[in-house]
DNA sequence: TAAAAAATGAGAATGATTATCATTTTTATT
DNA sequence: AATAAAAATGATAATCATTCTCATTTTTTA
């Protein structure tokens, strides 16, 4: 997509006015429903490529997600993933850092970190639970 | 699945010959041609549901693995899923244990490590690199 | 041995994603 | 401004794992 277009400008407003959710496909779809299917996945696939739109796998039962992120890249963080409530928490930690840090020093695996999604429960859902 | 019928049978000692080994779906397939797919679709589902089987989401565009682990719950662990060449590393460690112990008592997020996957580059890849 | 409960198996349905390909739009070149 | 080259489009078909359907068969229970 080196071109510009009037699909991928509309493509690109939409994503800025909604910088704080993650949306997939299908939310982008209903709200932009003049860009076909096919345009619209090629689109995010260039934005994701250029680094412009960071794409996550949050559940493996659904469709992927997408958040933009400017050209500045957004901080690093984890999602925490609740399998209650589907909330989806971005935590920013020294403890997670320091864990990457130690499987690469002590058992040579380097980490993506940008990939890393912790399923589980969240407080709230916690409580409920008794 | 409460009857014991002759593909569970077989299943299972196609399982308890292969727990070394992650397998999806199609490899069992592949293996056991005499069970037809949807069958073994619902056998696994049944298997992971009174836990003989784990089923895991390692990589977001392929299919779901499936490992045997008979009656004693295997050790818990984290993947390490090397995205170049696909290896699958079993972790065992008490960073990441102190990790978790950590985001539930200082985030309140309970994680299931059991669903935990870093994604990154394996040693002997990162050496290729260079 | 009959009634019930559960499993089977073949095929259709689903749903997200990718591929195809002729057409149109955008950019670069003269 | 005209034109050629490059890229994007859009409608539709293809793919592929997984789930669903439902009439039939098998297994268990009474």
């Amino acid at each position: 997509m080196k071109y510009k277009t009037k699909h991928k400008a509309e493509l690109l407003t939409f994503l800025e006015n909604n910088q704080d959710r993650h949306l997939t496909i299908q939310e982008i779809q209903k709200a932009l429903k003049s860009i076909p299917q096919a345009t619209l996945y090629r689109l995010m696939d260039s934005l994701v490529e250029n680094g412009q739109v960071k794409k996550y796998f949050i559940d493996p039962n659904t469709s992927c997600c997408f958040q933009y992120v400017g050209n500045e890249a957004c901080h690093e963080h984890v999602h925490l993933v609740c399998k209650k409530c589907g909330k989806l928490i971005h935590l920013e930690c020294d403890e997670v850092d320091h864990l990457l840090q130690h499987i690469k020093d002590d058992h040579g695996f380097d980490i993506d970190i940008s990939k890393v999604n912790f399923y589980g429960e969240c407080e709230e859902c916690q409580k409920g639970d008794k």
